[in-house]
Formats: structure tokens, C-alpha cells, sequence
DNA sequence: ATGTAAGTAGAACGAGTGGTCTACTTCCTG
DNA sequence: CAGGAAGTAGACCACTCGTTCTACTTACAT
């Protein structure tokens, strides 16, 4: 069996190890998880994983990678509905809650793994650093464009409220933490209450 | 060498495994560090250790019973301060600011545990709950007292606004989220911005 | 037709995991 | 003074960790 590819260019068996390896790494945390129960829910061989990975660490870098463009996906997506600024602060904020609400029922996968990664160099972290760094400078593009007074402090307003959120989602419930969010979110974004 | 105890009754070996799991627990993760390192930081043996605790996971409640004792201390010292609910608030606020900046430089430890034990009715997440809970109440009952008028409401924001600063403070530094931290705490809690 | 890259299958590695056990010592308490 | 709880020291358990390796197969590209 010769490179099995997919539509998008890369081999089904390194998606089905991302794939898997992503919800067991969401659901279960990183450390708790072996290369084992990944190879085993994948379906794949540990010869097979190692020959697309050199270790564990860069599989969960993939991870991230996925979880990052799963975020930046629906950014662009939100940015194709409509061009004025506010609408799409809207947009962004429904979206951000929406989120919480479905997907992300176990915290954020960045805050998450950074809690297993100490070291601030660490490819993991790189990566975590660099995901936060892209939202907030998204979220004050966003502001920016709305006219906000002060887009920089407003997008580390939003990026704190979000934060919260999902740590407030998984910890203590979404219906207990959303009324809060959308709340705080909305006022640091410059909208109407 | 009989029951060496401490002033307050529990034996030293005892206190020296709690306090070196605490350390390595915060820095590092928990599932990260091994029994051998703890008992090898704390000099002491095996054995010891098993003698004082069932198992490693009931050390990780010591370590987040402790973390819960210092905050409710801190509450209790500021409480001794002054009787003037604002007042309190205010060196609440301060309190917390100066315990990110200072002590929890690695992030909440609760949050951290609670990434690395995804069964909600495990001991570690049945210890997170209490201490959520706990702090939650006890900023409603100030918030009342201090004639807020919806203290469940703010009390929700100041554990959302709470969270966020120990994660923001972690992950993209204390100085650069402070001012977030000061002016939403101060807004959610009523006081003058 | 054949070479090569990607796959399967599975044994083996050393290190580390949490946890148990035995043998001996120390020192407080009844 | 005797008993027992708490301590040290260290061997040992079965298991899991991430990783490496050999041997064989499959299928696409030249």
C-alpha cells in the first residue's frame, strides 16, 4: 500500500492518528494518554505512527495545529456572512459562546495543555503562544475596524472574558457562566447591552 | 522514632510530603511528577508515604486542600483588617492581584488539576467543586454586604474575571493582564473604576 | 516489471509508574 | 518496662510509558 492519500493532500492514516489522538487528548488529558490508545483508536501501527511522527510531542502539536484551524476556519467563515464591523463582533461573540456551549465542554484546549506544559520554550507552549497571540491580534483588527476607542485594551478585555468562559463552562456549567459572558463580552467589545 | 509531631498535631513526615507535592504539583503537573520524586524532595520513604496516605491521589487533595486553606486564610486576615464591606472588597481585589503576581505564576492550581482529572466525580474535581463553590459564596456574601444589588450576579463575575487573570497571568503575563484584571474586578464588584 | 515509500504485525527496549512487602530502629505512651 | 506506632532502608511487583527494531506486504510511479 503505497501513499493512501487524501483529498487535501496529506495520508489517511496520519488524519485518522490526528483525529484520534485530538479527542483523546481533549477528553483525557495529554499525559494521561499513551501512544498506545492512540495507535489503537486510530487503527493504525506504531511503525506506521512513528514513521509520520517522531515522537509523541509532535502529535500533540498537530492537535493544537487542528484546534487552531478549526478557530481561525470559523473566523474567516464569520468574515464571509458580512463586512460591517459590528455585525461581525456580533457574529464573533454568538460564535465564541456557540463554541463553549457544543464543543468545548472540557476547557480550552491551549489553557488545557499548557497546564501539562511547565516549560515555557517547549514546542507545546510555542504553539500555545502562538494561537493567543493570533486571537488577540485578530480580536483587535476586529475592534479596530468598529472604531473601537481602544482596540488593544478592549482585545485583551475579550480575550480575558473568553478565557473565563471556558474555564467557567467546564468547571461550573455553561447556563451558569453564559449570561456573564455574553455580558462582559458585549460591553468590552463596545456594544449595545 | 515515635509519632514525631508538628505544633498542630500532624507528624512531620507527614508535612514534608504534602508540602514537597504541593511545590513539584504546581510547577510541573501532577501527572507528570512520580511518587519517587516527591518522597526523594520531601526525605522520606516510600513507605512512609504509604503509611500516611492510601495512595498518590489522595496527596493531590492534601496539595489542593492546602492551596484552599491559604486562600481562606487570606480571606480571614483581610476580614481582621477592616469591618467596611467596600473597604474589604477593595483589599480582596488587591489580594488577588498580588497573589497572581507573586505566588500563582503557573496558573490556578485548581484549574490546572481539574485539566488533568476529566471525571467530574473523582476526588481531585469533587475538591475543585467545594473550593469553586466555597469562593463564590463568600464573594456573594461581601457582595451583599457591601449592598450590591445583585450579588449572585457580580460574585459570578468576579470567580469569571478571577479565573481569567490567573490563566491570562500564566500564559501571557501578569503585567500585561493586570489592568484587565483591576478594572473589571472593580466594575463588577460596584466600586468606583 | 521493478523499486520505493507506506503500510501491517509484533517483539523488544530501558526507564519509570504506583504500590506492596520484609526487616530493622527509634522513641513516646500506658 | 513493655508494647506499639512511626520511622528508615531497600528489594520487589506487575504494568505502562515512549521508542526502536525486524520482517513482511501492498500499491503506486517510473
Amino acid at each position: 500500500m503505497a501513499t493512501r492519500t487524501t483529498s487535501a493532500g496529506t495520508s489517511v492514516a496520519r488524519e485518522k492518528l490526528v483525529a484520534a489522538a485530538s479527542d483523546l487528548f481533549y477528553r483525557e488529558g495529554i499525559h494521561a494518554v499513551g501512544v498506545d490508545r492512540i495507535i489503537g483508536e486510530a487503527g493504525v501501527t506504531r511503525a506506521t505512527f512513528y514513521r509520520h511522527f517522531p515522537g509523541k510531542e509532535d502529535l500533540v502539536e498537530a492537535y493544537l495545529d487542528v484546534e487552531d484551524a478549526n478557530i481561525r476556519g470559523a473566523f474567516e467563515r464569520a468574515g464571509e456572512v458580512t463586512d460591517d464591523p459590528d455585525q461581525l463582533l456580533e457574529l464573533v461573540i454568538e460564535g465564541l459562546a456557540d463554541d463553549v456551549a457544543r464543543l468545548h465542554t472540557r476547557g480550552c484546549p491551549f489553557i488545557n495543555a499548557a497546564a501539562e506544559y511547565p516549560e515555557a520554550d517547549s514546542g507545546v507552549r510555542v504553539a500555545v503562544g502562538e494561537h493567543r497571540d493570533w486571537f488577540r491580534g485578530t480580536l483587535e483588527a476586529l475592534l479596530t475596524a468598529a472604531g473601537n476607542p481602544d482596540p488593544a485594551i478592549a482585545a485583551g478585555q475579550l480575550v480575558l472574558v473568553r478565557d473565563a468562559a471556558m474555564v467557567g463552562g467546564y468547571l461550573d456549567g455553561w447556563e451558569r457562566v453564559r449570561p456573564a459572558f455574553v455580558d462582559a463580552a458585549r460591553r468590552a467589545a463596545g456594544l449595545a447591552a
